[in-house]
DNA sequence: ATAATTTCCGTGAACGTTCACGAACTTGTA
DNA sequence: TACAAGTTCGTGAACGTTCACGGAAATTAT
């Protein structure tokens, strides 16, 4: 502008002097290319009823001022993109990658965006990773570990779908058959021939439990359930209390590192153990070195089952035998849950959708 | 609407009759609570300057309207929260969810929201990822498996931090010295005295390597060579040719099962094997099946190295001794370099930052 | 009682883009 | 030449929110 010379905007435009380089417009670039803001966005937008050599003078321009057009200005006016939301506890998890990975590719295959919060390790809970997210999308997919209805409440009318947890008030919800996992382990550890049975529980409440119960009645066997608080431990521990079987229970922090030692004093305490379900397949790995540590042969003295069948499982030695879920399954349940919410063919404000899941038996070698 | 009782918008507002139910404005929860915009504003952002029993009021108003803020309008006048994309080949790989959970931390820390996108599922190449979260996002950190100036070339003057590939006229680049990482693992096994060396390769070129050559020049060993695509196995084949150390290789898909029967037929040519070096973690798993599959012990038969160090190598018979990364780590680089970027201490139009780091030896059983 | 604050609330403007429409220019045809 | 039809481009309006400012009402001070 105030130099003499002839070029200006040699190839760089603004960037290199002054303050932070305020933002192009669609104006700036209107100017620039000696044209009108419609034509800008009929070059920049692919729209037909412009002339090619217009098209590529503007286009030109706008690189090289390095117009960007603004989302935001573009979505008020067009209406929005659907964006979801996908709450993770923890993407270090083997479990949650599966899953979310199937929920993204679903997602951009109907055009979505997936504004992904992994807030476990910043020690927040769910319904802070729904208030993260919340301003910035249409709908939240997510496993929030309980108070589901605050984080409906959070989104208002926006589509919820909550996974491993009783859906509330939410819009939607997955859940598991543990009842059903529960007999189809029981039962197979029972036709092997185990008769000391134990279940490693994952320590820390999970908020879906319907109440954080001491399991007051009747005690189904010897082994300790007043720790059971999870629902997977209480299915097992009902599970095992129908068919009167004695079943230990342990609990340990959900990890390898901690399931091992948790399982090296189980097996102190009840050395005649000879089958062992354990919360998760990331656990059952420590409970295989546990195992391993006391010179038990698996499955010959000690049987082991894991569960959710994540692919760590087959790279174990021995491979884990678990109670599997298609992670893929699932992600593809919650998204087509999420679908029929947002296209309408289901009501959001309805009582929430529920879907509940089973597991399969996956036969390996450790059972 | 049809009905001739007084009691509009009972509860639920619209959503039950008609069609798509016409998305609130704040205008509507103006007029239906008896004040302004600005109150409404006011009422919704926790502001001061209003009346208690108005914010209550009009809150209710907008709960029962189902009103809730346009993200787009709010942006477009308050300028842009940062948002970022991450741009994944694929979250089923182990060695990415531990990257990306770093990266979705320290964002949130930063008050970025992360539009994840796993690209590999769909078949996508990384240039396509990054056109899909172009128009979303105002910045990119991705493995885009190389076309870096291309996808630098979409998102015009925003930064992209690309990483295992060369930057290019990216923004900014993160790699890893492979070539001492080569050193240290064919140093460690020659200290162990093994002496016919093997390294098993990913099939499928990686972009990044400079020039998809065939290594013409002299041959540095015996072992087959021309296979050799990727920068990591041109750098253990140039640092064996240094070494003078005789090192076969062999290119194996991108998985556990593949590279098992990869070796398989690796130890089957050359049976003499003592010791092997995989190209990353997740198939040094199938190698050490394999040589459990021959018989061969490990470490004493044949040593393993593995590379990149994700948590399932600690859970592998034998534990897996690998040339670690820190994760986590990386992706604090990859944040911190694009956080430079974004607030103009780096400059994203100069040439591309590059960050360079290394991996380094865990021992542990399986060499 | 009046003035000076303070509290509360409303109105014009602006953010940057696309849509709907119309004007100007070009080409083809009688 | 004149008219129709097509091509290319520009202008007002609208999307829904917040900011800056100003006015009215309630409270306190003089």
């Amino acid at each position: 502008m105030t130099t003499s010379s002839g070029d200006a905007s040699s190839g760089l435009g603004p960037g290199a002097p002054g303050g932070p380089a305020k933002r192009a417009t669609i104006l700036d670039v209107a100017a620039a290319a000696g044209v009108s803001r419609q034509t800008v966005t009929r070059a920049m937008n692919a729209m037909p009823g412009i002339r090619q050599e217009t098209r590529e003078r503007v286009q030109e321009t706008a690189r090289q001022l390095g117009y960007t057009p603004s989302r935001f200005a573009k979505g008020l006016v067009q209406g929005a993109r659907t964006s979801v939301g996908l709450a993770i506890p923890d993407l270090t998890n083997p479990y949650y990658p599966a899953f979310a990975s199937s929920v993204v590719e679903l997602a951009t295959q109907r055009g979505w965006h997936v504004v992904m919060d992994d807030y476990g390790h910043g020690g927040a809970t769910g319904v802070e990773s729904v208030q993260h997210l919340a301003p910035q999308v249409d709908a939240v997919i997510g496993y929030l570990g309980g108070a589901a209805d605050e984080a409906q409440a959070i989104l208002g009318r926006r589509p919820l779908v909550v996974l491993d947890q009783p859906a509330g008030s939410a819009s939607g919800g997955i859940t598991f058959d543990y009842a059903h996992a529960a007999r189809t382990a029981l039962e197979h550890l029972q036709a092997r021939g185990c008769r000391q049975l134990a279940y490693i529980d994952r320590a820390g409440t999970d908020h879906g439990a319907p109440e954080p119960v001491h399991d007051g009645g009747p005690r189904p066997g010897p082994g300790p359930v007043q720790g059971v608080v999870t629902v997977r431990g209480q299915a097992f521990a009902r599970g095992a209390a129908a068919a009167g079987v004695a079943l230990a229970v342990s609990v340990s922090p959900e990890s390898a590192a901690a399931a091992r030692q948790v399982t090296r004093r189980l097996l102190d305490e009840h050395p005649g153990t000879d089958g062992i379900v354990v919360f998760n397949d990331l656990m059952a790995a420590g409970v295989l070195k546990a195992l391993a540590d006391s010179g038990r042969a698996v499955p010959a003295d000690c049987a082991v089952i894991g569960m959710d069948g994540i692919p760590l499982g087959e790279l174990l030695t021995p491979e884990l035998t678990t109670l599997a879920l298609d992670l893929r399954e699932v992600g593809r349940a919650a998204v087509e849950l999420l679908d029929g919410l947002l296209t309408g063919s289901l009501n959001p404000a309805g009582p929430g959708t529920e879907l509940v899941l089973r597991h399969q038996l996956v036969l390996r070698q450790s059972a």
